[in-house]
RNA sequence: GGAGAGGUGGCCGAGCGGUUGAAGGCAGCUGCCUGCUAAGCAGUUGUAGGGUUUAUGCUCUACCGAGGGUUCGAAUCCCUCCCUCUCCGCCA
């Protein structure tokens, strides 16, 4: 969310900085609204400091036996009026918060401005493309062949767009999540969280998927509970309603959850294999800090999310997104796109992104300085990565004329030593 | 799932429907005192939204789990919901 103190100061720039996301934002209905509750807001207020004056005054002429029916009269009828302003005031909140809640975040001035993909900008590219003298398979193929995805029986299971992972394909996740989590922990300096996966509306609207993308989400019925597209959402939301100190800040943590998506809207794309689930295993990493340091600590997070690819030896390349590009609460966003061979091109592997405090407004994740007023953290995300993804990177860009798959060394401590996926 | 208890400020803990943003204590901060520390004394210490001010500030409104209601007036009465704790049952 925005704050609607900056907008009424700044409205040109405001209205500016969000067209370049593309859409019509409509900044004037916002402030209209703004003006009319300041003004409501000022009328009611006189009421209520009158009426809590003149029943001040109604308990001590009872406390004397004096009468006080005429002042008891006229309070009935201001009590009266204070009602209906209330109400007034709150319908005209409801609309303004709606509409505050539906404007997206404003692109950081270092993003480029575009329309879509076509302005994103390659930051840097890591490695080289693998050289193969055969016809590198995808990792379909590379999968079913092994036995070690099960698309068939998965589909049998849950339907389209779900994954059985089977033997040293299971195994293979499982390496990687621990993998990844080992590295961000130990060496990145994260604290591990394992959260709920079934979070509760509040959160969701606390790092933006609610209200406006509710159809990407898995809801359990007769509950308020969705099932979590992203570690994001729960362990954003650790600090949500928090005062922190800002001693404690940064606050790092990198969590492993499986996230669940609807895939709305996205319909012939990527429907077969790993690319595209309803189900998928992801590590995220997450940051509490301060507005000073919040680009610094992108960076860092970025490169810490590099670090995977870079030890399991994989090609990839980092961008910029553009403004028109980038996610709705997003203020400017790195997505890393790990090379496949399967598919000749780059698929994003992870999107690392700084939201400033579009979350933490929403969220109410503030912190302090000792003798300052309270500030919104700064929140940022990314993935250190999407699991599934990882896998099929690796089989695809491992694997050998005869179909088997080499497992990258840095993992093989966690694969309890096996070096090759053969098929039996 | 059954039975009971409870949710008040950073923490503990009072609170008759009226001057309570909220006693008291602890912790914190600021002074004084002190060779230093401790103790002691005095003062001070929440969040949000308005208004006003160049600014420190001043002022108003709201907030005692959340939302409704009763009343001239509600932390205090009524209703609904949420959460926590204890006991029983069940269970990984």
């Amino acid at each position: 969310m925005l704050d609607i103190k900056y907008i009424r100061e700044n409205e040109v720039e405001v209205s500016e900085r969000l067209s370049t996301r593309g859409g019509e934002f409509d900044i004037s209905q916002v402030l209209n609204l703004d003006k009319k509750r300041r003004d409501l807001l000022k009328e009611v207020e006189a009421l209520k400091e009158r009426r809590n004056k003149v029943s001040t005054e109604v308990g001590e002429l009872k406390k004397e036996k004096k009468d006080a029916k005429d002042l008891i009269a006229e309070m009935g009828l201001v009590s009266g009026k204070i009602k209906e302003f209330d109400k007034e005031i709150s319908t005209l909140e409801e609309d303004l918060k709606a509409l505050m809640l539906s404007l997206p975040n404003l692109p950081h001035e270092s993003v480029p401005v575009g329309s879509d993909e076509s302005a994103n900008k390659v930051e840097r590219v890591v490695g080289t493309e693998p050289v193969f003298d055969f016809e590198p398979k995808d990792h379909i193929e590379l999968g079913e062949t092994l036995g070690i995805i099960d698309f068939e029986r998965a589909g049998k299971l849950s339907g389209a767009r779900f994954s059985l992972m089977l033997g040293a394909g299971a195994m293979l996740e499982r390496a990687l999540i621990n993998f990844m989590l080992d590295i961000h922990t130990q060496e990145h300096g994260y604290t591990e969280a394992l959260p709920p996966f079934l979070v509760k509306s509040d959160s969701f609207f606390g790092t933006g998927q609610l209200p406006k993308f509710e159809e990407d989400l898995f809801k359990i019925e007769g509950l308020d509970h969705y099932l979590v597209p992203t570690a994001e959402v729960p362990v954003t939301n650790i600090h949500r309603e928090e005062i922190i100190d800002e001693a404690e800040l940064t606050k790092a943590y990198a969590a492993y959850t499986p996230c669940f998506r609807k895939e709305a809207g996205s319909y012939g794309k990527d429907v077969k294999g790993l690319i595209r689930l309803h189900q998928f295993s992801k590590v995220e990493l997450v940051k509490l800090t301060t507005p000073e340091n919040s680009y610094e600590e992108l960076e860092k997070l970025t490169t810490n999310a590099e670090e995977i690819l870079k030890r399991l030896g994989l090609h990839y390349q980092v961008v910029t997104l553009s403004s028109g590009d980038m996610g709705f609460s997003a203020a400017k966003t790195y997505d890393i796109e790990v090379w496949l061979p399967g598919q000749k091109t780059f698929r994003e592997i992870s999107s690392c992104s700084n939201f400033e405090d579009f979350q933490a407004r929403r969220a109410s994740i503030r912190f302090r300085k000792k003798g300052e007023k309270t500030r919104f953290v700064h929140t940022i995300n990314g993935s250190g990565l999407a699991v599934g993804r990882t896998l099929v990177a690796i089989l695809e860009n491992y694997q050998e004329e005869d179909g088997s798959v080499i497992i990258p060394e840095a993992l093989r401590p966690y694969t309890g030593g096996l070096e090759k996926i053969e098929k039996k």
